[in-house]
RNA sequence: GCCCCGGUAGCUCAGCUGGAUAGAGUGAUCCCCUCCUAAGGGAUAGGUCGCAGGUUCAAAUCCUGCCCGGGGCACCA
C-alpha cells in the first residue's frame, strides 16, 4: 500500500512539474509515506508537500492541495485530505484490510514470509563461545539474539545457514585440558595446588571424575613430577606457570594421552552446550571446528593471499597485517614472534572459508567487547579482495547480571557464574528468551535475577501467549456450544466489523509483513517483539469490549474470522522468536 | 588519552532514515467477572526527552561541545 501511494504521489508531482506549477527539480525529492500515528489522520500520511515547500518557495499547504487535486483516484483509498501544516493524509478502505485477513487465513504459517532477501545466502554465527565451560547468561543473550535474527532473516527471504564456530585449537583449550588433568590427579589423592589461571569451575571436577571412572590410573603422575621446575604461581609468573604446566602435561602424558584428556574435556563441554542450546530452542545447522581450518589449508591460503596483496609485513620477528590501511588504529599480529599464529590468523582462514562457501552475506554476532574487531575484519575482507559490505559485524551489548542490587561476576575461569541453564530453569525458557530479545542489541541489559524470577508471571511474553491461548479458548467454547465457525460466511460478512477495535486490529494484522521487513533491515528481532506486544494489546482490548460468540451468525463468523487471523499472526510471530505457542494457560 | 554503546514518566524501556498533542510495561490511585480464561480491560496521576549551543518551516530524532553510566583499546581467545 505504501509503495502504491508513493507511486501515485510521484505521478502527481510529475504532473505539477509538467504543468509548471512546480520547478523541475521537485521530481528529485524523495517521496515518503508513513503510517499515520493517529487513526483520525487516516491510515497513511506523506510529508512530501513540506519537503517541496522549501525548494519551491511555496506554501506547503498549497502544494499539498495542488498535489491532491492532481492525484488520480487510487483503488482502496476512500479519503485524501490535507492537514496543517501540509500533510497529505490517506484513508484506506476497510475492504483492503479484509482482503489482507483473507491472505492470512489462506497463507497460514507462510503469512509474513516476504521476498526482501531474494534468496541470497546468509551465514550467521551463533554464539561461538569457547568450549571451555558451560554457557553463561552473557552467552544467552548472544544465543537468543542470533537465533531469533536468523529466523527473522529466513522469514524475510534469505537462505540462512546457522553455524557455531568452535575454538578448539587455542591455548585456552590446552589450559582446559590441563585443568581437568590436575583435578583428576587431585581425585587420585595427589595434593596439587590449583593454578590461578586454570579453570576453577566445578564442572572441571565432574569431567575429571568421569575420566577417573573410565580410565582408572592411566594418567597418573605424582605431584612432584608434575611441578618439577615449574615457575611459581604468583602474580608475576602465573602465565609462565600455567604454560609450564601445559608442557609438563603434554610431556608426562605423551601426545596421545593428552589428546584423550583434551578431547574428553572438550567433547563433554560441547555436548553440554549442544544440549543447552537445543533446549533453549537454538538450532545450528553446522558446528565448525577451528582445527578444520588447518586441515583445509584455509589459514595458509588466506595468508598467502594477503601476502600477494602486500598486506603483510615482518617486524620484530612477527608477521603483521596492515589493518591501518583500512582505518584500524594499529596493525595486527598474524604470526607471533614464537611462530605461533594468533587468533586473527584463524579469523583470516575462517572468513576466507565462509566466502569460498559462496555466502552473499556474513553475519558475525559478537559481544560488545569485540568492537575493536570491526575495523580489522572489514579490512580483512577488502584485503582478500572481496566486498566489505558482505560482512556485517553485529555487536550485542552485555547483559549485566544483578542479584538484587549486587552485580554478579561472570568470569568463566573463576567459575563463579550463573549458567544459561540455571537461568532457564529459574525463569523458564520462554521468559528468558523473550527477556533477552525484547531489548535492542545496542541496549545494555540489566538482568536482575530476583526480578526476573519474582515477576516471571508479569513477563510480557505471557501477555502475548495469553492472547493466543484466549483465541484457542474461544474456539473451544464454540465447540462446546455445538457451534462451528463458518469460514466462508465469515469472509463474506467482514463488512460487519464496524467497531474501532475491529478496524484497529485488522490494520495491525496487515502490518506484520512490514514488521518483518523492518526487523530484517535493522537486524533487530526486538521489532517483532514490540509488534507482538502491540498486537496482543489490540486483541485483549477487543476481547474485553465485545463478545465474539453472539447469536447473529454473520457477525459471529466475521468476528471469528478476525480472531482466527489474529491467532495465526500471533503464532507466526511467537514461533519466529523461538517462543512456545500455548493453547491453554 | 582514543574508540564503541547508552542517558526519554518513580523503575525498565519503545519512539531516533527529523514531522501533527512524546508512548508502553511496571509501580501509585480508582473502576470492570450472573457474559468467550481478570496471566485481562478501562480511567487518573506521573515528562525541562542528560546539559549547552547549532542546522531546519519543523529536533527526543541530525551536527558540535560538555557531563554521567557501561564496555573496549594484547605477539589472550
Amino acid at each position: 500500500m505504501k509503495t502504491t501511494l508513493q507511486h501515485y504521489l510521484r505521478q502527481a508531482v510529475q504532473q505539477l512539474c509538467d504543468t509548471g506549477k512546480l520547478p523541475a527539480q521537485a521530481k528529485e525529492a524523495p517521496i515518503q509515506v508513513e503510517r499515520a500515528r493517529d487513526p483520525k489522520f487516516g491510515d497513511y500520511a506523506s510529508n512530501i508537500a513540506m519537503i517541496l515547500a522549501k525548494s519551491c518557495q511555496q506554501n506547503p499547504k498549497l502544494i499539498a492541495e495542488e498535489l491532491v487535486s492532481a492525484l488520480d483516484t487510487i483503488s482502496n483509498v476512500h479519503t485524501v485530505s490535507v492537514a496543517a501544516p501540509g500533510f497529505i493524509n490517506f484513508g484506506v478502505e476497510d475492504a483492503f484490510f479484509h482482503s489482507k485477513m483473507a491472505e492470512i487465513i489462506a497463507q497460514k504459517e507462510a503469512y509474513g514470509q516476504i521476498d526482501y532477501g531474494r534468496g541470497e545466502k546468509v551465514h550467521i554465527e551463533i554464539v561461538s563461545a569457547n568450549p571451555t565451560g558451560p554457557l553463561h547468561v552473557g552467552h544467552g543473550r548472544l544465543a537468543a539474539y542470533s537465533a531469533s535474527l536468523a529466523n527473522v532473516l529466513a522469514a524475510a527471504g534469505f537462505k540462512v545457514h546457522r553455524e557455531y564456530y568452535v575454538n578448539d585449537a587455542g591455548r585456552q583449550m590446552r589450559i582446559l585440558a590441563t585443568s581437568v588433568w590436575l583435578r583428576y590427579l587431585e581425585i587420585m589423592g595427589e595434593g596439587v595446588p590449583f593454578p590461578g589461571r586454570g579453570y576453577k569451575g566445578s564442572y572441571i571436577i565432574d569431567i575429571a571424575r568421569t575420566l577417573q571412572e573410565d580410565y582408572g590410573d592411566q594418567f597418573f603422575q605424582s605431584a612432584a613430577m608434575v611441578f618439577a621446575d615449574v615457575p611459581p604461581d604468583d602474580e608475576a609468573h602465573e602465565e609462565a606457570h600455567i604454560d609450564a604446566l601445559i608442557e609438563r602435561a603434554e610431556m608426562l602424558l605423551d601426545k596421545s594421552n593428552f589428546k584423550l584428556v583434551f578431547d574428553r574435556a572438550m567433547n563433554s563441554i560441547l555436548d553440554d552446550i549442544r544440549e543447552d542450546l537445543s533446549e533453549f530452542g537454538v538450532i545450528c545447522e553446522e558446528w565448525f571446528l577451528e582445527s578444520k581450518l588447518l586441515e583445509t589449508g584455509d589459514i595458509d591460503e588466506g595468508i598467502e593471499r594477503l601476502k600477494k596483496g602486500d598486506y603483510l609485513y615482518e617486524k620484530d620477528n612477527a608477521m603483521w597485517f596492515r589493518s591501518t590501511t583500512f582505518g584500524d588504529e594499529k596493525d595486527r599480529v598474524v604470526v607471533r614472534e614464537n611462530g605461533q599464529p594468533t587468533y586473527f590468523a584463524s579469523d583470516i582462514g575462517y572468513h576466507l572459508n565462509k566466502l569460498e562457501r559462496g555466502f552473499d552475506h556474513l553475519v558475525d554476532v559478537y559481544g560488545a567487547d569485540h568492537h575493536g574487531y570491526i575495523a580489522r575484519l572489514n579490512g580483512l575482507l577488502q584485503a582478500l579482495g572481496d566486498d566489505p559490505k558482505k560482512l556485517n559485524v553485529l555487536l550485542v551489548q552485555f547483559a549485566i547480571l544483578y542479584r538484587g542490587k549486587t552485580k554478579v561476576s561472570m568470569s568463566t575461569r573463576g567459575g563463579e557464574f550463573v549458567t544459561l541453564r540455571e537461568l532457564r530453569e529459574e525463569v523458564g525458557n520462554d521468559a528468558a528468551r523473550f527477556f533477552y530479545i525484547m531489548r535492542k542489541r545496542e541496549q545494555h541489559l540489566d538482568f536482575d535475577l530476583e526480578l526476573a524470577k519474582s515477576e516471571s508471571n508479569d513477563n510480557p511474553v505471557y501477555y502475548i501467549q495469553y492472547a493466543h491461548a484466549r483465541v484457542c479458548s474461544i474456539f473451544r467454547q464454540l465447540a462446546q456450544k455445538n457451534m462451528a465457525w463458518d469460514q466462508a460466511q465469515g469472509e463474506a460478512s467482514l463488512a460487519l466489523l464496524i467497531h474501532p477495535h475491529e478496524k484497529a486490529l485488522s490494520r495491525q494484522l496487515a502490518r506484520f509483513p512490514e514488521c518483518i521487513e523492518m526487523a530484517a533491515v535493522a537486524n533487530e528481532p526486538a521489532v517483532v517483539a514490540t509488534y507482538l506486544h502491540e498486537l496482543a494489546n489490540g486483541f485483549h482490548s477487543y476481547y474485553n469490549a465485545h463478545v465474539f460468540l453472539v447469536e447473529e451468525e454473520e457477525v459471529r463468523n466475521a468476528r471469528l474470522y478476525l480472531v482466527e487471523a489474529t491467532r495465526q499472526v500471533l503464532r507466526n510471530g511467537l514461533t519466529l522468536l523461538g517462543l512456545s505457542v500455548p493453547e491453554v494457560m
